[in-house]
DNA sequence: GCGACAG
DNA sequence: ATCTTGTCGC
């Protein structure tokens, strides 16, 4: 795996970067079991270069944890909206070497291949790491879509230049849709599929709710740096 | 030129 | 993203 080393990049080199991995993503049906399923998120205080990055792993379909790996990292790349993966992969990437194990599936918070140059940060990951990936944003980058009806379950293309790069997806009754579309590895049926099976009570599909709780709880100091595999704790 | 703009 | 109180609706 190269060195991931964002920091000096200028948004123009970026772009270079973007469209050279793009010729890696390979969207496709899922073709494989999946047992466990993970959850990659952020976490910074406003205005810190300090990112706390963390991966949680969920034995599936049960979406109870199993494990988790988190990491602080300091970050210089800047968000610019089309650009967030050179400024959080890299901390991801840490936490995610550091699993006690690997999942079959990543959810990451953002999208995948729902974006101006089809590299969002769930692409980007997928394709650096070479694992399959989805994405799940809470806000539209760029397409179109219609409302889903306001039933939970419900969900609608979302489209990006005449082409269906992913969905909108209702997770919750009368509440608004999240975004998902694949990374690496899927197709928009598959992963509206396994996100789906992903919803709990909340907005936010269980794998990025548990590593958003995640990354803050290690942010506020509740839990230290490092991973865990919650399968054998002392008792 | 104008509006939009993941986290 | 983070901060932050009350308020509306199922």
């Amino acid at each position: 795996m190269p060195l991931l080393d964002y920091d000096n990049l200028k948004v123009t080199a970026a772009t270079e970067i973007q469209n050279n991995l793009r010729e890696n993503i390979i969207v496709k049906p899922r073709e494989f079991p999946i047992n466990i399923i993970a959850g990659a998120d952020i976490s910074f205080n406003k205005f810190s270069t300090t990112v706390y990055a963390g991966v949680i792993l969920l034995q599936f379909p049960e979406l109870v944890p199993v494990g988790y790996s988190v990491i602080k990292k300091e970050v210089l790349f800047p968000y610019v909206p089309g650009y967030l993966a050179f400024r959080e992969v890299p901390a991801l990437m840490e936490a995610w070497d550091n699993l006690p194990q690997k999942p079959d599936l990543l959810v990451v918070d953002g999208h995948g291949i729902a974006h101006p140059r089809r590299m969002g940060i769930a692409a980007h990951f997928g394709v650096v790491a070479g694992t399959p990936t989805v994405g799940c944003a809470k806000k539209v980058l760029c397409g179109q879509f219609e409302e889903p009806a306001s039933i939970k379950g419900s969900h609608s293309p979302l489209i990006f230049k005449n082409e269906v790069v992913g969905a909108a997806l209702r997770t919750k009754n009368a509440v608004k849709p999240v975004f998902v579309s694949p990374g690496h590895l899927m197709d928009v049926p598959s992963t509206i599929d396994i996100i789906s099976q992903c919803i709990g009570r909340y907005r936010l599909p269980e794998p990025t709710r548990m590593a958003h709780n995640l990354v803050n709880q290690f942010r506020l100091g509740e839990i230290s740096e490092g991973y865990t595999d919650l399968r054998q704790l002392p008792m």
